[in-house]
DNA sequence: GGCCAGGCGCGGA
DNA sequence: TCCGCGCATGGC
């Protein structure tokens, strides 16, 4: 396979795009810290680190300081092409490969997913998208490269300095206490270990932290750890399985979790990022045409 | 104005 | 082990 990218100094080229869609990649879920500048540029924020991407015809620029820890960010590496085709076999899968080519999962931060996806449950992506901007804003420090200032990540430590209440005020509602106690736990957590763990056991470990159940789980497994048979279920997952999956109607998350990673297997984080998005983000535009 | 959102922890059967 | 409930907040 060849490399789709190449490195000059800073900026990453990515010179072959049909499986790199920055919109799709940035708008699809999986990421909460990005800004759209334009339609041909976004910047994204990961832990301590920010990028530039820019699509200048039919390449992308991704400039940044740290232009090695985006190669492995963006999973460059990886041949999608392969994984299309695998997902491709699936024929319900057909329009949403076509409607949203070129997602990628992103390898992302650990802490910054956990404490992330805690802030997620039973909530909407534009406000947790606020509590985290908020909470980096307070609490992370400021950074500035060629001019531009942003607030990283906060740290374990840092994180470790908010209070409860410090949390409610952030907009966390009941959510505060499960963060408090998540990031007293993970002082003592060996999250390394997790890398080595099958799905099954660092599932159990994982889901020994406050505020981190199952959905929680497969989100922080496949967006941190690379783990892609893991499928978070989630409201929009139920509606798609129902939607797609099942004749009759389905409600406990185990067992719509069971089936369709009886059906996607090594390939269900992939599989469940295009049906997600699908029904969450494009379903009703694509249902005009 | 009421329903819903990338659900979880808890108590009771 | 499984089920039903309460939960903070604001987008829409």
């Amino acid at each position: 396979m060849e490399k789709i990218y190449s490195l000059n100094n800073n900026i990453i080229n990515i010179n072959d795009i049909s499986n790199f869609n920055a919109t799709h990649i940035l708008e699809c879920g999986q990421i909460f810290r990005y800004n759209k500048l334009n339609e041909n540029c976004y910047i994204v924020f990961s832990k301590n680190e920010f990028a530039k991407i820019t699509k200048i015809n039919d390449t992308y620029q991704i400039e940044s300081s740290n232009p090695n820890y985006f190669v492995n960010f963006f999973d460059l590496n990886t041949n999608y092409s392969q994984i299309i085709y695998k997902l491709s076999t699936h024929k319900v899968l057909i329009p949403m490969l076509n409607a949203a080519s070129g997602i990628r999962i992103l390898k992302q931060d650990p802490i910054e997913m956990i404490i992330s996806f805690i802030i997620s449950a039973n909530n909407n992506i534009k406000r947790i998208q606020a509590i985290i901007n908020r909470m980096c804003e307070k609490y992370g420090k400021l950074i500035t490269f060629n001019g531009f200032s942003y607030h990283a990540f906060p740290t374990l430590n840092e994180l470790q300095q908010i209070s409860i209440e410090d949390f409610k005020n952030l907009g966390a509602g009941y959510r505060a206490k499960y963060l408090f106690n998540a990031i007293k736990q993970l002082q003592t957590f060996n999250l390394n270990e997790i890398y080595a763990l099958n799905s099954e056991n660092a599932s159990k470990k994982l889901q020994t932290l406050s505020g981190v159940g199952p959905k929680v789980c497969d989100c922080i497994l496949l967006f941190a750890f690379n783990k892609q048979d893991c499928f978070p279920v989630d409201t929009w997952i139920k509606k798609v399985y129902n939607s797609y999956f099942s004749e009759t109607f389905e409600d406990n998350p185990a067992v719509i979790r069971k089936n369709l990673v009886h059906i996607f297997k090594n390939y269900s984080g992939y599989a469940q990022q295009y049906l997600f998005y699908y029904k969450r983000t494009l379903e009703k535009t694509e249902n005009l045409n």
